[in-house]
DNA sequence: CTGAAAGCGCTTACAG
DNA sequence: CTGAAAGCGCTTACAG
């Protein structure tokens, strides 16, 4: 019966401010301050254009909008590969408060394969007023990155930074994390320290690496390992293993984050060592999975909300530095370090 | 030094494609069809339009394009909270797979609290090709989200279908699904089985609590108890704590997904039950956190991928259907039930 | 193959 | 407060 050249078929024909202004009985002009918060209108024509505008469920082309008044409300959002759970939760976050602004999310993937800057190139031609960075695995950010700032489109890498350019970065202290890491493992009696990284290529983990050395030295202390691999589960797996397959091997871990401390649990719990007795474990980030009964682990917190409002700020008046914004993290106290308060 | 009225300061202007024709001596029409696969233009006119373009840093403008095309390229991806990582990880899968296809992802979040209907309204006005709504902890889906497709913007609910609506959907056959874990368990020697559910008020709980009972049936069993709560871990817990609370309780416990099932999991080791010798457990989904070493979860696996790519194309030709568009899951042996093959 | 011109659906001075 | 008109940056018949 239905046949494909019947009106209903899909091919439905957008409805117009044009087709409201007649059923209105107003100009076209008129539905377009309808819809203008703050335009000159009066409360009357107001009424008049939103009736016929519900009768004839018109909604305004954003489209068209964005093409006149140069701003599209288009935020990027660029992400990686999304197996590190930080991250989606970040996203989400960020597409609420986007949205809370008027803002929409354009959310884009990026692979390590491909330039970021060709990923930015696609994502510039929606005109979009900013674009974010979730710098999953991704180490080969250009160095041209910082050409996009100059073309107009502020770029603000979250949770990373690149030394030497001139870009927006918000990220969570993580040298001082690094340190309040050792810090933590030494109260509590720990004497043979270890780190295991994440991708070294990453500011994340040098920084953590770093805080963490300095406080230790100021004990007069070195780590008895360090390895760097990747932030990745498997990865924490391993490098436990190997860490104690000889010799007495650390009392206490640093994973670079909670996916690789979570391995670093399995791993002992494998191995047969005893967490907190034998050896004690800290990460950083605080993803949920840390709060599980079979982990507890006690770990640094990223105040991701605050970082999400500051990086929001921070694109309102873009003043790039050399010098990311950072935010303090929080020590969530488990059960994986010895003697815990 | 540098003021903040010099022509540097972020007011670039944008180039266009009138920039580009004067720089390269053509009409603005000939760099449009530099820029459109398939247009009549020679190769030389070609050539001298993309130098001109690369001098200039131009990229044509995706928003005037959409607004004389009618083809915003633009596909909306409506998500509740992501707690769940099983959405994450679509999520991502998907905006991958729209950019091999050439469109852009708008990401979008709803609320529970709020009319998902809003949301597709906000979206409608970036004049979106399709939408697609992963409904976690969404049970208000409101009657008239048909009236969307009809307006011409086809809708597709992710993993989740709503009886007698004429809507896309596609999701994993849960109720076959159900079948098979029931099968799993009465297999391997199972006889006092419960189920723990999620969200009773969705379909992916339904489809699967019925595919679990009727499978029993036929073995002229009932479950010991099925409880239902929320697509969560803490309810995984609790409701398993509760279900041992008095008498011998179940030798078998069918998780509604892997979330519930790991809490399942954490709750059996707290009360000492051994798994899988005293209970076998199984789950739904297979998310990254079940292959670890802690818990080894076996699973049914939703095929992500398959669904992803059968999503799209029923995107492309959209016949709305009472029946959602089914693919089967996959049981990946783990060490969670006894006597795996 | 190429260019001039109309038009996509809006916003926003400009007059009234 | 209101309407007519120009214009945002493209694509695409229409002639040549």
């Amino acid at each position: 019966m239905k046949k494909d050249d019947t009106p209903t078929s899909g091919s439905t024909q957008r409805v117009t401010s044009h087709d409201v202004s007649r059923e209105a009985g107003v100009s076209q002009s008129a539905v377009s301050r309808a819809f203008t918060p703050g335009a000159h209108i009066s409360p009357e024509t107001r009424r008049r254009v939103l009736d016929a505008a519900r009768k004839l469920g018109y909604q305004p082309n954003a489209i068209a909008r964005s093409l006149v008044t140069q701003r599209s409300g288009i935020v990027a959002l660029i992400v990686g590969d999304l197996h590190n759970p930080f991250y989606p939760q970040a996203l989400s976050q960020f597409a609420q408060a986007l949205e809370a602004r008027g803002k929409r999310a354009l959310l884009l993937t990026h692979d390590a394969r491909r330039d970021v800057q060709d990923t930015l190139d696609a994502a510039s031609r929606y005109q979009i007023e900013a674009a974010i960075v979730f710098p999953t695995r991704l180490n080969n950010t250009p160095p041209n990155l910082g050409d996009v700032a100059r073309g107009g489109v502020p770029v603000l890498l979250f949770n990373r930074h690149l030394p030497g350019q001139r870009l927006l970065s918000v990220a969570c202290d993580n040298h001082a994390g690094g340190q309040l890491a050792a810090e933590v493992l030494l109260e509590t009696g720990a004497r043979r320290l270890a780190f295991i990284g994440g991708d070294p290529e990453t500011s994340t983990h040098q920084d953590r690496l770093h805080g963490f050395m300095a406080r230790l030295q100021q004990a007069g202390l070195a780590p008895v390992a360090a390895p760097s691999g990747a932030f990745q589960y498997d990865w924490g797996v391993q490098a436990t293993l190997d860490l104690y397959a000889e010799g007495d091997g650390p009392d206490a871990i640093f994973g670079a984050n909670d996916i690789v401390a979570i391995g670093v649990l399995d791993a002992l719990r494998q191995l047969g060592r005893r967490v907190p007795q034998d050896v004690s474990v800290i990460g950083f980030d605080d993803i949920q999975e840390s709060a599980r009964l079979a982990y507890r682990l006690t770990t640094i917190r990223q105040p991701l909300g605050a970082m999400i409002e500051d990086a929001l700020l921070a694109l309102e008046d873009p003043q790039p530095s050399d010098e990311p914004r950072l935010h303090q993290g929080e020590l969530i106290w488990r059960d994986t370090v010895r003697g815990a308060r």
